[in-house]
DNA sequence: GGATTGCGTTCCATGATGCAACTAGGTAAG
DNA sequence: CTTACCTAGTTGCATCATGGAACGCAATCC
């Protein structure tokens, strides 16, 4: 569908969406992680159509999250393999696992699990605050400009100024609703 | 396109995409943690064509990542609010905003950034190893089988990617049980 | 009464998707 | 030499989701 493009968005969650708001693109990207590299592998695995499959690994490589490895000249044939942008991309798939296994597979029945590769421990990806180490509670947030604010004025028209406007509004008229309103980005 | 549903795959990370691998639905989300609750808003803020933004409000209540709240009867209104799944859901729209950040706006100039509420502390998303609380590497890491794997529980130890080469034969032996490929998950 | 707000639904073109068949370079077997 | 097979795509086609605009509908405001 002629999806809207989110490339000029000034918010980091569509930037990243522009790449990994798709179905087959972050399970690419898991595969490689798990160590499956060859168009064929892809396909079986997943289940993808080819014709999908092909325009999915060009928009990756496209995008800097894959490389192109020939693993042998004559018919010349790649591998795909992940960037250090792709890892990074993967690491919110880790989020999406820590998501599926607590509301899909609650009772512990996960059918894969996370080791580490040197010491065979166990792993559970946990998303915390940076800078005070504290499990990261969302309910906690808000929004409100960055560094780049004075620096693009369209989003000051677009955007945040309304958010501002209209966040005075509400607390102007609804103390009683639950404060979660804070901000838009 | 009809797109195939997760619904049954063995993967969290496929069954968190069946509802999250969209481009809107991530948005939507985005929009009601930073305090937008209304139809119009929503569509105002993001751009999105009324029938979709029916239809995927629609399909968030109905997995249970929003509910509805009428705030007002004749005329019967609703709000759309996270629930505490939801809630579980836009953290890991923080780790796509770790990574949009990273990526595309990695000279700093963050349009948008997040604050605690209580302390108005800058807040930085990171991923960890909630066992350890190490930053997690995922290059360190590799898929085993968890406690509910088809099959096979003897091979945990064993590298995934061995046991995915050789499932691999066994699935291409095996025609019509494509669902039931346990394969990368 | 007429206009505006809030929340959708319907209609339509476009195009992304899924599936199957086909191409293409090369190797291995008979 | 011929046939089969392997990997990695490309092409063609039917179908369904998307995006945009127009319409519906209840109620309030002027």
């Amino acid at each position: 569908m002629q999806r809207k493009s989110f490339q000029s968005a000034p918010c980091s969650i569509a930037r990243a969406l522009d790449v990994l708001g798709d179905w087959w693109t972050p399970l690419i990207l898991r595969e490689c992680l798990y160590g499956v590299h060859r168009f064929d592998q892809f396909q079986r695995w997943l289940g993808i159509g080819r014709n999908i499959l092909t325009r999915r690994l060009a928009l990756l490589v496209d995008e800097g999250l894959l490389e192109k490895r020939a693993y042998q000249t004559r018919p010349l044939r790649h591998e795909y393999h992940l960037t250090e942008k792709g890892y990074d991309a993967t690491s919110a798939l880790m989020a999406l696992l820590a998501f599926g296994e607590r509301w899909y597979f609650a009772d512990g029945g996960v059918p894969i699990r996370l080791y580490d590769r040197a010491t065979d421990a166990p792993v559970r990806p946990q998303l915390v605050d940076g800078e005070t180490g504290e499990p990261l509670d969302v309910r906690r947030l808000y929004a409100g400009p960055g560094p780049a604010f004075p620096a693009h004025p369209e989003i000051r028209r677009a955007r945040f100024t309304e958010f501002l406007a209209r966040r005075g509004d509400d607390a102007l008229q609804a103390p009683g609703v639950d404060d979660e309103r804070a901000s838009a980005s």
